[in-house]
RNA sequence: GGCCCAGUGGCUCAGUUGGUUAGAGCGCCGCCCUGUCACGGCGGAGGUCGAGGGUUCGAGUCCCUUCUGGGUCGCCA
């Protein structure tokens, strides 16, 4: 039977309580994490969120009825404690914060039964997460949980607080809006009112936000929820947070400075970490040539090479047939690794086929100066050593290669890079390594679509010194546009936005679009822009995975209170589900298709 | 939509080339125990192996289908 907690508060959270208390008398209340019944003494391992605290329950200290309430004590009962604090007079538990005192109860009540949980309510939990999700509740008891949402508050404070004193203002934009089909899916919700009509849920608040620099808010910040109906990933939810701001009167530099002291803050005051400034930029080819990622992870080398010139005049047909074509040779070099077993070579090759690779040539420099390799028997000894040199090999090394078109290329080396470093344990969990990626092509290709399409959005500036090319080389573009990577995971990005008519039109036209599907689309910004538009751009920031690699999570489920699994559903509230008829009526929708 | 991995008591796992009554640790329940903190001791309950079908004298183990969860490719302006 449940007791109340009347007359009772709680003095101290669990961990609040220090030697400075000993001798005073203390009200403690909280989960019950462990019991241990030695007869006529029971101990008991408090828990709440600030951790665990010591309970003594004795008879000559707490009576006959209370002792034998204590014996009832199970797992995760939720008590008040009343009790004197004191050194403990077994040992100190050096594991605890408050390992050397504990309370010796005068009084106990149970605030609340508990049936044991499903699985144990510890860190480092190895339950297998389907069990964790379906008891969200239980799951988010645990303290690795805790501190990761604990993190995640913090972290939003921190970017409240320094936001609004440079001068930013926390704007809401609508969750209720318009759908404009560029781009992921949208979630589309029926309007009653409207029958057929749909709101969609904002992807991002791209368009508000520059509405806003239109009218004159000059910085806007604003933690927003965002999302997008596209299949899950270890770091993709369907739902998500961004830090999301727009400034106006500024270009490039001044979006990456202030930003760049938001990340040092943030960094240094919840976890301590000091990052230098300004943090290391790199142009977009750069980074694709030498790392074949546009996020790449700089804190190990495997650099790529383009040894293309080296082997113009191979007979060898997989690197001839890639050069006629149009495309190049690349390699990795993977220092000290020429006794890797042929087994893992394979495993490496399927991997790369897995990106588009027809296959992964390599050449391992054995310790005597010899060669072991896929396609020794179709070069000379002069091509060998010329490609061995041109890749800085020396003996002991493994040179991978791929050859093929370069979007290939990069893709397979870029993430071959990334695998290698995987299984060699280069991957440094405590090192933080930021990167800007700048001047991002403005438009890619989509053979799908047979048009170009904007890379980040529409409304993205071209680099001044490349707005001619819009007219002859549009795919040589190079846009004022960015990203922030850390650890090879992107965690924000942001552009310059166009703000004259005669560059969003010209855009527009390269993009395929009329006039009136433009209008259309984006009527609402293209004549806010009419009456005066400040030069403005942005950025935006996913919270989830900043907070996850802050945290040191692998995934973003773990950083997200209520996270949903791989089908989009949460298995706590098993939403989405079927609703009644009557509401499907009320707003004119009719499901008949979709059964039998 | 494709590919890969996993599913065995409440939890985490083991289970040999298919072979008798499916094991362990933790947890849970009961009894004992005054300094434990991975408390200890004794005793006990609890699973038919995700589901369905098939092969076989015999299936947790092999085959097919399916469900659930994870990873990934496509997708994610």
């Amino acid at each position: 039977m449940a007791e109340s907690m009347k007359g009772l508060k709680r003095t101290h959270r669990c961990t609040e309580v220090s030697n400075n208390n000993i001798g005073e008398t203390i009200v403690a209340m909280g989960w019950v994490q462990k019991r241990r019944n030695l007869g006529s003494l029971i101990f008991i391992d408090l828990r709440d969120r600030s951790g665990l605290l010591q309970i003594i329950f004795d008879e000559n200290d707490i009576g006959k009825e209370g002792f034998i309430k204590a014996e009832k004590l199970r797992s995760e009962f939720v008590i008040a404690v009343v009790g004197k604090v004191e050194k403990r007079s077994g040992a100190v538990n050096e594991n605890l914060l408050t390992g050397n005192i504990e309370i010796r109860a005068t009084e106990l009540r149970i605030l609340s039964e508990a049936e044991t949980p499903p699985f144990p309510i510890e860190e480092d939990s190895n339950t297998k997460e389907e069990l964790r999700l379906k008891y969200r509740y239980l799951d988010l008891r645990r303290p690795d949980l805790q501190r990761n949402l604990i993190m995640r508050s913090k972290v939003a404070t921190l970017t409240r607080s320094f936001l609004s004193e440079e001068g930013f203002i926390e704007v809401e934009t609508p969750m209720l809006t318009k759908s404009t089909p560029e781009g992921a899916r949208d979630y589309l919700v029926p309007s009653r009112v409207h029958p057929g009509n749909f709101y969609a849920l904002p992807q991002s608040p791209q368009l508000f936000k520059q509405l806003l620099m239109c009218s004159g808010y000059d910085r806007y910040f604003q933690i927003a929820k965002c999302f997008r109906d596209e299949d899950l990933r270890a770091d993709r939810q369907p739902e998500f947070t961004q830090i999301d701001m727009e400034l106006s009167f500024i270009d490039i530099d001044d979006i990456i400075e202030v930003n760049e002291r938001l990340i040092q803050k943030m960094f240094k005051e919840t976890i301590g970490i000091d990052i230098t400034l300004p943090l290391r930029r790199m142009p977009y080819k750069e980074a694709m040539e030498r790392f074949g990622s546009d996020k790449p992870d700089l804190r190990f080398g495997l650099e790529l090479k383009n040894i293309s010139e080296v082997v113009k005049n191979t007979e060898f047909v997989v690197f001839k047939s890639a050069l006629t074509n149009g495309g190049s040779v690349r390699g990795i070099n993977v220092n000290g690794q020429a006794e890797m077993p042929r087994k893992k070579i394979d495993a490496l090759v399927d991997f790369a086929k897995g990106f588009g690779a027809k296959g992964l040539a390599y050449l391992s420099i054995q310790t005597d100066g010899s060669y072991k390799s896929s396609f020794a028997k179709f070069m000379t000894e002069d091509e060998l050593s010329a490609i061995v040199s041109a890749m800085d090999g020396k003996a002991g090394d493994l040179l991978l290669f791929a050859a093929d078109e370069d979007d290939v290329v990069f893709d397979v080396l870029g993430n071959l890079r990334l695998e290698i470093a995987k299984n060699l344990s280069l991957l440094n969990k405590d090192e933080f390594n930021f990167l800007w990626v700048t001047e991002f092509p403005l438009l890619e290709y989509s053979k799908e679509q047979d048009r170009y399409v904007a890379k980040h959005h529409p409304f993205t500036m071209p680099m001044d010194e490349d707005l001619e090319l819009l007219n002859t080389h549009p795919e040589k573009v190079r846009a004022k546009a960015y990203d922030i990577v850390l650890n090879g995971t992107e965690i924000g990005g942001g552009s310059i936005r166009i703000f004259q008519g005669d560059v969003q039109e010209k855009m527009f036209e390269v993009l395929g679009f009329t006039k009136e599907e433009a209008y259309d689309r984006f009527g609402f910004l293209l004549n806010a822009f009419k009456y005066g538009v400040p030069p403005h751009g942005g950025l935006a920031y996913g919270l989830d995975r900043l907070i996850m690699l802050m945290a040191k999570e692998d995934s973003i489920r773990d950083v997200i209170a209520f996270p949903k699994v791989k089908d989009a559903s949460c298995l706590m509230t098993d939403a989405p589900n079927v609703v009644e008829e009557k509401q499907l009526v009320e707003l004119g929708i009719d499901l008949r298709e979709l059964e039998g």
